[in-house]
RNA sequence: GGUCCGAUCGUCUAGUUGGCCUAGGACGUGAGAUUUUCAUUCUCAAAAUCGGGGGUUCGAAUCCCCCUCGGACUACCA
């Protein structure tokens, strides 16, 4: 990795990682690649009532799921390690005492019952309370209590947190590769706290000393990180670090398929398509949250559908492999507005993914099928029958219910085909198809010539009468392949053995009207 | 409530320097063709008064302003 471009996905271990998420993983790799930049991964988990056991091991599982690859991360280590926050906790004091010396920040005594009595007083009169250069005076802190006092309450362990003091009356503006200039008062901002009273960080602190220490060039992360990238800035001007300061880019968020609003858990749940990569079974609650790898879909389909959902490349083209969307990826083109999810045009890029599929994946997708079913064939029956109807799928957990036929008789015949195209006097035909099976050489050509020439020439019929109940005695529905295709495969005597079971089990119908089919 | 961001077919979007836009593509939908059936495939169609209103201009989806609507954020969560 020749160049300084060096970009990170920092997700918290909080649970399964999220499918917006996962498109910011995604955007952050095929930038990094495209620039011939590093891509790292690091776990921000300062917040350790959050933690969620399992959730990082998730997140790279489902990460490498889809074949997004880092050069530096809390699983592969690297040169700029520890790359799991809990573990660089040690670090982080020097940074806010820095801040603290240069008056960037301040301690803050007042207890979460003070704020929050506090808010309550705020919202009596109708007023919203914010900690900021307006109200820290007539807070509990090192700006409003003498220095005595302050050294007195630090001396007494009393618990602290350490607030950034933004500066009155100035113009902060974020420079966005994706927006352009966002440009925010100082006054309307908070004293975000920077560091807990816990003795950890908070996001924003850690956030920023460690993409400094790792040196991140670029920070692409979600929208809804955008109202706070002001102190982020303001954070890199206070450390002195401004010329280094990484670019933002600022992605649009995934929406609910209807209504509005963002992308959550339970929409997965209600409209029956997964908002997670991987299935997750929580651990608290014991809940089961579906995934794209266990319902069926290619990596390479999600990949593919979530590049698309807020970026092209410009042109027409919509299948891209990972190496193509690496080639034509620019941020320039990532769209401002939010998406809302589709779940059809996911089952089509399912589809597409799935017709590159050389016939031996299909049949290895489909082998737990036959197992399920107690079902033995040759390999190369399977590997022909796939090969032959896969174009029909989007899922491999369609495979049996379009290919059943090939392997075991129908257990039943639909109803409604019945009707439809088993006709009055179809009994006496089916036994002469028998008849043409056993004397007739079992070739294509010849079954052709004999049943589609022959027969319904001399009986004056038209091939749907015949071959429709023909395909309802081998298949049990109207569906499926080429007849004699599927005549040919099936074998000689498992062809007469149907439609003798057909014969028997559904009989003559409608006998009176006889002529009826003679009739053409 | 406040701050910020956004707004082109039902959905994802093209449109980046205003004219080539009577707004293009894809998904989905409808019709037709092909086939012995179903599916696939192919062809065609419907679908956006470019959220609304004002400007600027010879000319605006594209620039400016206002309004409306939507979203995010507003924690000792990230």
């Amino acid at each position: 990795m020749s160049n300084n471009i060096r970009v990170r996905f920092a997700p918290s271990p909080t649970g399964p990682l999220h499918i917006g998420g996962v498109r910011t993983a995604l955007y952050n790799y095929l930038f990094a690649r495209q620039q011939g930049g590093s891509m790292i991964l690091r776990i921000e988990d300062t917040d350790q009532t959050r933690f969620v056991p399992g959730a990082e091991d998730y997140i790279i599982e489902a990460l490498t799921w889809l074949g997004i690859q880092f050069d530096e991360g809390v699983h592969i280590g690297g040169p700029f390690g520890p790359y799991r926050q809990s573990d660089r906790k040690s670090l982080y004091k020097q940074y806010s005492d820095q801040l603290l010396q240069d008056g960037w920040a301040y301690y803050a005594f007042d207890t979460p019952e003070e704020l929050e009595a506090k808010r309550k007083e705020y919202e009596w009169n109708k007023k919203t309370f914010q900690y900021d250069c307006n109200t820290r005076l007539e807070m509990q802190n090192s700006l409003s209590l003498s220095d005595e006092e302050v050294k007195r309450r630090l001396q007494d362990g009393e618990q602290y947190v350490i607030r950034f003091k933004f500066p009155q009356d100035t113009e902060i503006t974020v420079h966005d590769l994706i927006r352009g200039d966002v440009t925010m008062s100082s006054n309307l901002l908070d004293d975000k706290v920077l560091f807990k009273s816990d003795g950890m960080p908070t996001y924003h602190l850690a956030n920023i000393v460690d993409d400094h220490l790792m040196q991140i060039s670029h920070v692409i992360r979600g929208e809804e990180w955008l109202p706070s990238a002001p102190l982020h800035v303001m954070l890199y001007k206070a450390f002195g670090w401004k010329d280094t300061m990484p670019q933002f880019a600022h992605l649009p968020l995934l929406l609910k398929p209807e209504g509005n609003g963002k992308l959550s858990k339970r929409d997965g749940d209600r409209l029956g398509f997964p908002v997670f990569p991987l299935d997750w079974l929580d651990p608290k609650s014991g809940e089961l949250s579906h995934g794209y790898r266990e319902q069926g879909y290619l990596p390479q389909a999600v990949v593919n559908m979530l590049a698309l959902l807020g970026w092209n490349p410009g042109t027409e083209q919509e299948i891209m492999s990972m190496n193509e969307l690496i080639k034509l990826f620019d941020i320039a083109h990532i769209s401002k507005s939010g998406a809302k999810f589709n779940v059809e045009k996911a089952k089509w890029f399912n589809h597409e993914y799935l017709q590159k599929c050389d016939d031996e994946e299909i049949a290895k997708m489909f082998a737990p099928q036959l197992r399920e079913h107690n079902i033995t064939a040759p390999h190369d029956y399977v590997l022909k029958v796939c090969g032959m109807m896969k174009e029909r799928i989007s899922f491999p957990s369609e495979l049996w219910d379009t290919m059943y036929y090939f392997f075991e008789p129908p257990k039943e015949y639909n109803p409604k085909d019945i009707q439809k195209r088993w006709k009055p006097g179809m009994t006496v035909h089916m036994r002469k198809v028998v008849e043409i099976l056993n004397t007739v050489p079992f070739e294509y050509d010849a079954l052709h010539k004999a049943l589609l020439e022959d027969y319904i020439k001399s009986n004056e019929l038209n091939m749907g009468q015949i071959m429709n109940s023909f395909r309802l005695a081998l298949v049990g529905e109207t569906k499926g392949p080429d007849l004699l295709t599927l005549v040919i495969m099936l074998g000689k005597d498992e062809t007469i053995a149907r439609v003798q079971r057909a014969i028997s089990v559904i009989g003559e119908v409608n006998t009176t009207n006889n002529n009826v089919i003679e009739k053409h």
